[in-house]
DNA sequence: GTGGGCGGTGCAATCGATTGCAGATTTTTC
DNA sequence: GAAAAATCTGCAATCGATTGCACCGCCCAC
């Protein structure tokens, strides 16, 4: 543009970016004064006529910083990793839409990742998250048997777990997370059974890998005692899926786990196997709330549209996303920061699928 | 860890990753040499004892590439950015890990942003992106009246469109997409009406912003011409959202917009709408189905489960990524290639929201 | 036996922005 | 009015990997 060469069309060929470079010989000073007149936080290193004249060149020009460059010097990307489980739970987005806005406001730009509850995948993803220095990680996937914690350890990434911790022993005082008070949420959910009247309820709990499944299962169980009752039975789905939820609950209602006397009611560890227990009930001609009550949990959105609108505890989305983000933000400013670990505490929604247990017959 | 150096604690305050050089000084060889073989692509310029040695030493050293400091050099980051309208609309999910899964497998990385329909942040987040060197860009947010695609130009970066088009004056030939017939899939659901016996049909439009919208729109129009019927009603949703499904359809409902006579179905141009026209419909005491049946149009996950059942227009969820990906790649790889535009074709799934119209009275 | 060819390596420049240091200028202070 | 301090700006090194070019041997051929 400025070189009217005799190359034919560099224009079209090569939409070259200006760069600090070309700003600084326009305006007529140095590469770094550029920089400085550029950046906030140095802005008030150069005279305000300089910075003004480098301003404007520099939006006459088009100029773009380029992330690349600064965060090869800096060693900072601007850039945070979130790794999800199941995108397609959609309990999920709401919370990544938190975390998302609270970081964009401050400048960052977020690399989404699925899981697929892999921890093969898992790792890949951190290394490659590494390599492509993220300054923090929000990790929505932790696991039992994962190397996640460890891989950030060695990279020196800072990163803050939502939605699950990790197991007791995984030198869990080592990162902070932001959860659910599982333990008591389900609590809210036998509470509700047992004041309806049922007596004889049966747990779906979720896979025992991951901590949401473990702490709902070991509520259900010290609620119950607490209201002198013994479970029925208690069925772990393989995975947090529709699918997972439908064969536990035709176990269930086959007598192909060890039960007792047949239930009036079963706690669900989570929305989506609620899905899967209504279409086994429904396979196996059983009237949700008329016949068995059931309650899920996490009150995922659309749930209140099922048929029969769903019983179950409501969590945080957006309080969990935007406190994980505020947390890492906080961390990554000062990493020798106290870790921190928030429960959320999670409430009640009462809707159809709960129900008095039918009289005897 | 090499040298026990006097020095207190270097292995916690800087986890210093091994460079290059380091694998280079190890190995005994230069530093370009390193590259080379660890770089599959020009392995083949070494002997193969060094890029055995120098495999050897990466490993121990424990040695990860730098994204950053590689994608200033190539001006690739291998990294794409996806724009999303609205991640909570469950039908994105998909079609993000379709995407996702196409894209890891090569090595990249995705960078997932919501816009949130807001056009600004659109374009900020472009702009975030260009920034960060993406090396292509999925765009499902395209609406009109956006800079979206002149940045994109501007910045040089590949693009496909995935679900909306672009509207057809603002130069759409420039852009690769890959969106559903919406005009056929609409058609599906007045065929499926008129054959139940319904003759008073209303159409309950999405935000006509965005081509889906459009597209359908006149899809419907077109299909009860050919039909030899005319709309009782068309009515405009502000959003893809809930709630404005709600705000239109209890318009229809209480005669706010002009009506024939009353219909006796509704095709409405989206599933989430239709979540909102049955909370109007249950607001007014009319029930879905018996009273006035109601199609819908993504068969987003879970509508088989609300009451009454959806009938809905299936789209091709995982194709749509897939492809999207796969040009994408094309085109990064050969920018010259000719734009493409694909068009899916949706079915008609047919549940329990559809009836004949109830005998009048 | 000498020259051409070629495969393998090293050298050094490069990508674009940041920043410690030093020099230049101005302002403040006694 | 001179010395000291404060303020600006330029210089050059740096971040880590990539790559065009040059060079060095070695092999083969004539």
């Amino acid at each position: 543009m400025q070189p009217p060469a005799p190359s034919p069309a560099p224009a079209r060929a090569t939409p070259t970016r200006a760069t600090i470079a070309d700003v600084a010989r326009e305006a007529g000073v140095h590469a770094s004064t550029v920089s400085r007149a550029l950046n906030p936080a140095t802005r008030g290193m150069v005279t305000a006529a300089v910075a003004q004249r480098v301003t404007e060149v520099a939006d006459r020009l088009g100029w773009r910083p380029s992330a690349v460059a600064a965060g090869l010097r800096t060693r900072k990307s601007r850039t945070i990793g979130i790794l999800v489980p199941d995108l397609i739970n959609p309990i999920f987005p709401p919370i990544l839409h938190a975390v998302e806005t609270v970081l964009a406001a401050q400048g960052y730009v977020t690399l989404v990742a699925n899981t697929d509850n892999d921890a093969a995948r898992e790792s890949l993803l951190i290394e490659r998250m590494a390599t492509h220095l993220v300054d923090g990680l929000i990790l929505a996937s932790a696991a039992a048997g994962t190397d996640a914690l460890s891989l950030c350890a060695r990279f020196g990434i800072p990163a803050v777990l939502i939605n699950r911790r990790m197991p007791e022993g995984a030198g869990c005082a080592a990162v902070s997370a932001v959860t659910n008070d599982d333990t008591h949420g389900i609590g809210l959910a036998v509470d509700h059974l047992v004041a309806l009247g049922h007596r004889r309820i049966a747990h779906l709990a979720g896979p025992q890998g991951v901590s949401t499944a473990r702490d709902r299962r070991a509520g259900f169980l010290e609620r119950m005692r607490h209201h002198g009752l013994a479970p029925v039975a208690v069925v772990d789905a393989a995975a947090y899926t529709r699918d997972a939820g439908r064969v536990a609950m035709t176990a269930l209602l086959e007598g192909l786990v060890p039960t007792g006397p047949a239930c009036t009611a079963v706690a669900v560890a989570n929305d989506m196997l609620c899905l899967g227990v209504y279409d086994a009930m429904e396979a196996a001609g059983r009237r949700v709330a008329d016949d068995i009550s059931v309650t899920g949990f996490n009150d995922m959105p659309f749930v209140d549209r099922i048929h029969p609108a769903l019983t179950t505890i409501r969590i945080q989305h957006d309080a969990m996303g935007r406190q994980a983000a505020c947390i890492l933000l906080a961390e990554m400013a000062e990493p020798g920061l106290a870790r921190q670990s928030i429960r959320l505490v999670p409430e009640l929604v009462i809707r159809a699928s709960t129900a008095p247990p039918a009289k005897g017959p």
